[in-house]
DNA sequence: TCAATATGTTAGAGATGTCTAACAAGTTTC
DNA sequence: GAAACTTGTTAGACATCTCTAACATATTGA
């Protein structure tokens, strides 16, 4: 049975919440397609908060060494929110790729689905789910695993 | 990328917060091996919180129609929350089997992560991995799959 | 240049979920 | 049956994360 103990902010993989990591994957994506800045209002509408919710993030972010933020200012990773930004989205994209090349979700629902579950997932899990996955991955290419494409049944 | 919007409360199957699932998860194990009722105490000591915390989360349940609770009495659950723990409990249940049979996680760190996913997976996603289970450990069964077995590399 | 607009911040409130301390109600035990 | 113990509840505090309203600063463009 599940217990509050094991289920809280220590397990995670660093020490942020979901809600910051959140805001750590959209920074970086946004980091890297706009010139290594991000802006406030550019985060908040791609995360659908308001402003001043992401302001309060931004200083908690700024408080643990992950972004630069100068008043009034563009938002900048730190070489560690760099590493905890991507090591972030990574956890996506395998998820995502999990959800939608084996389990054959739309890639709207995956999408979702990546988010919830991206905040919960051990680095452990993650390398066995990415070494699952490429394994099936090969075994499709070589046709040795259509039987395994059945799960929309 | 991630949106708050989606990432909340309204996209949970029902309209229990991730703590709250916690607790009728607990509830619906602990009615099931105790004559039909679970105690606050017993209830605090499975999920590592304190009695109070268990009597907010009491109240708030019972006002949602998913327990009985008398004062100073046992917990019972009613029909919608006996659907509602029974299916909680069977997302745990899925996604444990997939960490200890496909990834081969070891049983405790597959426990404390199926904690932490079950409350970000969706009845979509829970009936393909379903699926996705019985297709591989049928293949198991046939030796077929043995190529599979490399996840833990 | 300066008024209008856009962007960023602060202040204050509310929801959720946790805790400890204190008290109330049951239960046990002698 | 009353004292001691266990169990359940209430009150009040705190942390996190969100919001709106109001204000401050930057930017734009006539």
């Amino acid at each position: 049975m599940c217990s509050k103990n094991i289920n809280n902010k220590k397990t995670y993989p660093n020490d942020l919440t979901p809600s910051m990591e959140d805001y750590m994957e959209c920074i970086g994506v946004l980091v890297e397609k706009a010139d290594k800045q991000a802006r406030v209002t550019d985060i908040a509408t791609h995360l659908g908060v308001s402003r001043p919710s992401v302001c309060a993030a931004l200083n908690n972010l700024s408080d643990k060494g992950y972004i630069l933020h100068e008043h009034y200012g563009g938002v900048k990773l730190t070489k560690s929110g760099e590493i905890a930004s991507i090591q972030i989205r990574k956890r996506h994209e395998i998820l995502y790729t999990f959800l939608v090349d084996i389990l054959h979700l739309d890639n709207k629902t995956a999408e979702k689905e990546a988010c919830l579950m991206e905040h919960s997932i051990s680095s452990l899990t993650l390398r066995r789910l990415n070494n699952f996955l490429e394994i099936i991955e090969d075994a499709y290419d070589n046709g040795k695993a259509d039987w395994l494409r059945a799960v929309d049944r």
